[in-house]
DNA sequence: TATGAGGGTTCCAGTCAGGGGAAGGTCAAG
DNA sequence: CTTGACCTTCCCCTGACTGGAACCCTCATA
């Protein structure tokens, strides 16, 4: 399989795919032309990280985490310990996220949203002055 | 006021206010030795910043938001504006982080988390194989 | 046989909002 | 006079790609 299959298979793009070569997450063949050549499991294991980023996980983590699916003997107590950090990072951006919104939201509740000036959101920006 | 003055009374490190002068956010003096020399309107400038940025504002906002604070005859409505679009896209942050936090958290309930290699987790993302 | 389209390759630069650290100038105190 | 705390500019680094330039390979068509 060329680039361009493996990317219409995986939903990943091209540049994304020479990127997770370049960072050894992947080390397809070479054909004799210079192209790269991928095998299935090359597609499975592009497969495996989309999924794992799309979940939010880092290129570390991921890296992680494709070394331990495929270590037979691994420990299930070691994928769940970095799922759960993971899921507290998450949790911990929400909860700014969601201190962000309320604030935000309160200040453009109090905002008339017309011609005039005067402004909540700009009088909060500034010091309440 | 030197940079450090400035850094301590807006909370904001030397490094960032420097690169806010480069890009042209503030503009301060400079003393005979070279030194920034921070007015009040910039200490207030900067404070500011700080605000909005700890809304999550980008810096382009935030170079917007100042330009309309400045605006004597501005419209309470562009400020609304600008605040209701940030407010959609942490919104939109907020539901996809909610997303993998759901996803996540389903995994993670379903593995053991002991010494035995079966992991739903790594089943899932491996594709269910 | 030329040529054009549509693959592929490498390498460089840019994104966002700064952070780290080097090399050197300035200032007040001891 | 020296020490230490400031300040300056400069350049590289971050994460996870993305865009683009310049060039190569293959196949179909005129």
């Amino acid at each position: 399989m060329n680039i361009g299959d493996v990317s219409s298979r995986s939903g990943l793009p091209a540049k994304t795919i020479r990127y997770y070569e370049d960072i050894g997450l992947i080390k397809p063949h070479r054909s004799a032309n210079g192209y790269r050549c991928f095998a299935e499991t090359d597609l499975h294991k592009l497969a495996f990280l989309g999924r794992a980023r799309a979940l939010g996980f880092t290129i570390e983590d991921c890296r992680t985490l494709m070394a331990l699916y495929e270590d037979e003997s691994r420990a299930s107590a070691d994928v769940k310990q970095l799922a759960l950090e993971h899921l507290a990072k998450i949790e911990a951006k929400i909860a700014d996220l969601q201190a962000m919104h309320d604030t935000l939201g309160e200040l453009v509740k109090g905002c008339a949203g017309d011609s005039r000036p005067d402004c909540p959101i700009l009088r909060d920006l500034s010091g309440e002055g």
